[in-house]
DNA sequence: CTTGACTCGGATAACTCTTGTCCGAATAGA
DNA sequence: TCTATTCGGACAAGAGTTATCCGAGTCAAG
């Protein structure tokens, strides 16, 4: 039961871009988190292939948020990152062994699985009730206000 | 984001022992589930480790749950298999880079910290809400009782 | 228009964790 | 006492994740 670990740096990431507002290139969103540069394009790219943001080519470059902060969930990135499968994946044992029940008995679907498939949907449904503005707006309550300025400023340099 | 896939196999095991009053032995049950019994005996170690079964040795011996059913949660399961640890691990990325905030100022925890956690709370909860009498009871609802009464006897057996 | 340099994207290794297996220590019964 | 049977922890194999690289494509400047 491990998420991966590249959804806390998209997180980040998304919270970083919203603020910037100009396009942000990967290297400096890695020097800024001071994070594997390379690894973190990969978590880029699945944002974009989430289309979450929108990357542009050349120079002057870089990554551009497609929604409003407050349009974008957490469980958006998580899901961009992570994947959407869920994690209880039933492998229908009870239709195996001497005492398998015949599939066409199987309409039900089983309480494991229900009860799996429940928590999984509670899960999913809180992280969907925080949006990117969401953490912005605490971040800005909680943080410092000259370490703020100072990060933007970084970010436009 | 993946559960252990024992999980599935100690809840059917535990459902199973529920049912069968006297103890049962490890390869009984893996073969009634076909399944590794060797790799089901370290799913069964690890819910003696946490106290959930208890397994006596020699001759007629096997494993016993040591609480009634409906007194062991879903959730109980879920933990001794999988860990007791939150998918999603904070690695403090606020306190590195050039941006870097200084950790006595890193008191209150941070609102993406608190939204996982919040969402895991909410997972563990409903898993909570579920007992393994739960699951029997809609089990034998749901399953044909010719089968039902085969299974009992043939772990007697 | 040419040039140039900079950007992302997907394909490629190293590593960690889960999965799967084995044999030895301890026990209950005969 | 002895034996057959049980669980327990130590030992490899595989999958998944983590980390990295270089090439295709693009924008801006000269
Ligand atoms: S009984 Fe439920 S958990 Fe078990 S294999 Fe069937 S659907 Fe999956
Ligand atoms: S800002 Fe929040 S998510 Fe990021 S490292 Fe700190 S506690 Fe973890």
């Amino acid at each position: 039961m491990k998420m991966s670990g590249g959804v806390e740096w998209a997180l980040h990431c998304c919270v970083a871009l919203s603020e910037a507002g100009a396009p942000v290139t990967a290297a400096k969103l890695a020097e800024l988190h001071d994070v594997s540069q390379s690894y973190l394009a990969k978590q880029l790219q699945l944002l974009s292939r989430a289309g979450l943001v929108r990357s542009t080519l050349g120079q002057s470059g870089g990554y551009v948020l497609t929604r409003a902060a407050n349009e974008i969930t957490v469980l958006d990135v998580v899901e961009a990152i992570d994947g959407v499968q869920p994690a209880f994946r039933c492998t229908e044992v009870r239709q195996r062994g001497p005492m398998a029940v015949p599939p066409e008995r199987c309409d039900t679907p089983c309480p494991i699985a229900r009860a799996m498939d429940s928590a999984d949907r509670a899960w999913r449904e809180s992280l969907r009730a925080v949006t990117i503005a969401d953490l912005i707006a605490d971040v800005n309550r909680t943080t410092p206000p000259e370490i703020l300025a100072g990060a933007r400023e970084w970010l436009g340099a």
